[in-house]
DNA sequence: GAGATATTGAACTATTTAGTTCTTTATTGG
DNA sequence: CCAATAAAGAACTAAATAGTTCAATATCTC
């Protein structure tokens, strides 16, 4: 066998997320995710197919491992983990401000239709995890008519992050909003 | 006096807007506002510094146009105008979808600092003009606390409109959320 | 160490873009 | 109708960009 390359494809996503992330896909330069993925066009092209072929990967793997993180799952389900995926669900490091998805979904127009489909796919399961868990605590209102809700909520803190104002804010703003929906 | 030029600012800046507003500022071209507008460069750059400075007019001329429509000071002060807020601040008017905007919130990174400026102001504004709805309604917690609530939610259900799901499964969303906050 | 194989880096290309300039054309006032 | 004036149109420019190609180089197996 030849020469081994000594980057992975891990690597790369994991490092040109964060640039997609802050800047979207349209004013991200080909020259800028070298710089920061330190590998150069030749060595990206072989590993994907194109500018947006990375983008959509960079989403994949950023959706995986906030799935990872399993904040919607944790027994005993119920407020608290709803309560903590907004909470912390919205990223907090560096430029990673907020989620990548919801900042992607502004960009549709100009991203391919997959970005589109992984995104959706993934705001359904959230609604999902996010009703199991309402159900959990039985409350009047149809679990899932409160998950809607909560994932609107969840989107405006992410797209809010992009102000400079910050997290501080929105951890009040969090718990006064679970107290009005425990009430339903 | 030579001759007389054959459109209004006003005329141009109402159809570029929606340009800007699906696509963002990054992704549009040029070629695309002469299209739209019907006025070539030359009219343009004669009217506006450049790209950015007619970005930022639109992006004023949005705000002022949303905030003639007076939804947040129709008397009597209350829930109902902030359901009709809700329901009616995003537009749902063709290529205009949601919040102009919110969508810019986005495109931060490449937008000049004005921008950012219009963009906060506009929501301080909202703020007060929610708390003081709220106010009347003379719930037991802060209404600025409320407003502050109201106004990532309406964040979150502009930027929502960027989904092909589009207005219909906002409504219900929204008539909970009342029910909810009422309660506070 | 040799040969095979794959990566890397750099030079290159074709296209697109914002922005400029200059000629042509239209309109006005006297 | 003429001269002054300003808009419109088109050709042009300089820079940037995504994507390609190819020679040089590094590493593996035998």
């Amino acid at each position: 066998m030849g020469r081994p390359k000594n980057f992975s494809r891990e690597e790369v996503l994991e490092k040109a997320m964060p640039v997609f992330w802050k800047q979207g896909f349209a004013d991200t330069r080909l020259q800028e995710l070298e710089r920061t993925t330190g590998v150069n066009k030749s060595g990206l092209y072989t590993e994907f197919r194109d500018k947006e072929d990375l983008f959509v990967a960079c989403l994949r793997h950023y959706l995986e491992s906030q799935g990872k993180r399993g904040l919607l799952t944790k027994e005993p389900l119920g407020w608290k983990n709803v309560k903590n995926f907004l909470k912390n669900g919205p990223l907090n490091k560096g430029d990673q401000q907020g989620c990548f998805s919801v900042n992607s979904m502004r960009e549709f127009a100009i991203l391919p239709d997959e970005a589109y489909g992984v995104v959706t796919e993934n705001r359904a399961l959230l609604q999902r995890l996010l009703a199991m868990n309402i159900e959990a605590e039985k409350p009047k209102m149809a679990p899932s008519a409160i998950a809607e809700m909560v994932l609107s909520f969840f989107s405006g803190l992410c797209i809010e992050r992009n102000l400079k104002s910050g997290k501080a804010s929105s951890t009040r703003k969090i718990e006064n909003f679970i107290t009005a929906l425990r009430s339903l």
